[in-house]
DNA sequence: TGGGGTTAT
DNA sequence: ATAACCC
């Protein structure tokens, strides 16, 4: 097994910091008083969040499939991009979604995987997730390779025994925004500094059990933990102080890079003139709500000021589940037929390996037009009749048909098949998904497996170490 | 650009 | 059902 961290890693050397005992005695301090209470019920603690963001995920997962493909340059395609790569093929000047043509020019050695089927990934970023449902309760998923983990109770737990064993030693693991300094009499930089070094164990376990590498980015809040998370790039990590957190909103030099605000609010603030994010700082609040409405407002100008109140809410399993394909044209009623009966087969197991039945179905569609190429998408969805749900869990029965008599219902609600048409896009996508009425086992082991923390499977980097005891006597 | 996901309205 | 957001 390789060393964790692996060789990509420079190792940059923080100072050491010492965590005093409070003014006035070297022994271990009394009990806590808050010794059950909540974090929320504490005023002074901040929350500890961490960000988790695998390195070119799709790319990592086929060279674990295929440890050949390791030394070469790499890309995975899904019809004519290449929609992410490895850091041979980056080196060599392949980026994301770049077209295949473009790729290959820029590096005629590429190899190409098809990754358009995406259930390799799919399983290997749920037990990702699991992984870290490990450690700790509140792990919340964004897309197949992003995580955010709140840490805050974990953390507390090592401050208090930190706090109880008098003397102790605390060093930050992984980089620090800006190189700010650590002061450890602000109970705020001891927080995130232990923030750091799980951070580093959450990382080392996903590459000891996983062999996935990826970045972290430990800070109060999850919009600066994800910002902070992609500093330093590849497999390295990142810490960012309350004070720093100013500097790191300004380096986005485009609002778009904000989370949160997309494509449309971009457009809609670079018509108010608002084009970085100190603008968006300094932009009236009440003509700010009139064109975005006021929850929208509020909730992205507290973002321009690093200020995120949302909380990371566990992910669970998935709230749907959905199959697409793309194509060049599809135009006639036969066609799409069989473009849904090749979707669902492939849906259907990933349903019946889940558990739980779902209730609703949807058909998306969308159709070719010269202008405005991405954007115009529509669906139509209906409830499943009971009987047809009840038959989610068996292996015999043909639901097959029926449910293809269903979507070309909903199929011709939104197109007129006596006209012509030009699909270019078809996804099934089944959701509204419920528990076996009472069934003993649960959908799959997600609520289960959380139980104790793994005690030894992360490599602690740098252990937290207790000093002294004799130093104040 | 792909092949997925989520939440808010 | 759509629109917005995320990867």
């Amino acid at each position: 097994m390789e060393p964790f961290p692996p060789p990509e890693e420079e190792e940059e050397e923080e100072e050491e910091d010492w965590l005093r005992p409070q003014p006035g005695g070297g022994a271990a301090p009394p009990a806590p008083a808050d010794h059950g209470k909540s974090v929320s019920a504490r005023s002074t603690a901040c929350r500890v969040v961490v960000h988790i963001d695998l390195d070119c995920f799709y790319a990592q997962v086929e060279m674990i499939r295929n440890p050949e493909l390791r030394a070469k340059p790499l890309g995975v395609q899904q019809k004519y991009i290449v929609v992410t790569c490895n850091y041979e093929a980056r080196k060599r000047g392949v980026k994301k979604m770049m077209s295949v043509k473009d790729a290959k020019e820029k590096c005629p050695q590429l190899v190409l995987v098809n990754g358009e089927d995406l259930t390799p990934y799919r399983e290997m970023s749920y037990k990702v997730t699991e992984l870290l449902g490990e450690f700790c309760p509140l792990v919340e998923r964004l897309g197949f390779d992003e995580n955010f983990v709140d840490i805050t109770e974990i953390v507390e737990k090592r401050l208090n025994q930190l706090q109880q064993s008098g003397w102790s030693r605390v060093s930050v693991s992984g980089h620090v925004y800006n190189h700010q300094a650590i002061n450890l009499h602000d109970t705020t930089h001891v927080r995130l500094v232990i923030g750091s070094q799980i951070a580093e164990e959450l990382r080392g376990a996903i590459y000891a059990r996983l062999g996935l590498t990826g970045c972290a980015g430990v800070a109060s809040n999850k919009f600066l933990s994800k910002l902070v998370s992609g500093t330093f790039k590849p497999n390295q990590q990142t810490l960012l102080l309350p004070e720093s957190c100013q500097d790191l909103i300004c380096s986005l030099d485009h609002i778009q890079k904000v989370p949160g605000i997309g494509y449309k609010t971009t457009q809609r603030l670079e018509m108010l003139g608002v084009r970085n994010v100190c603008d968006l700082q300094a932009f009236p609040s009440e003509v700010l709500e009139k064109e975005l409405g006021v929850s929208a407002a509020q909730r992205i100008q507290k973002l321009s000021y690093g200020e995120d109140d949302s909380p990371v809410t566990p992910s669970g399993p998935p709230q749907s589940f959905s199959d697409e394909d793309s194509f060049k044209k599809c135009s006639s009623e036969v066609e799409v037929k069989e473009k849904i009966e090749e979707l669902l087969p492939n849906l259907l197991d990933r349903i019946r390996r889940d558990g739980r039945q779902p209730h609703t179905v949807r058909l998306t569609i969308r159709q070719f037009s010269s202008t405005d190429k991405w954007f115009n998408r529509e669906s139509r969805q209906c409830a499943l009749p009971p009987h047809l749900s009840q038959k989610f869990g068996k292996e015999s029965s043909n639901i097959i048909s029926p449910l293809v008599d269903i979507l070309m219902k909903l199929f011709r609600k939104m197109i007129d098949v006596d006209l012509p048409f030009h699909l270019t896009l078809l996804s099934v996508c089944f959701s509204n998904l419920k528990d076996l009425p009472s069934s003993k086992k649960g959908s799959i082991g997600f609520y289960l497996k959380q139980m104790s923390p793994p005690s030894g499977s992360g490599k602690r980097v740098r252990e937290v170490e207790d000093v002294s005891q004799g130093e104040g006597s």
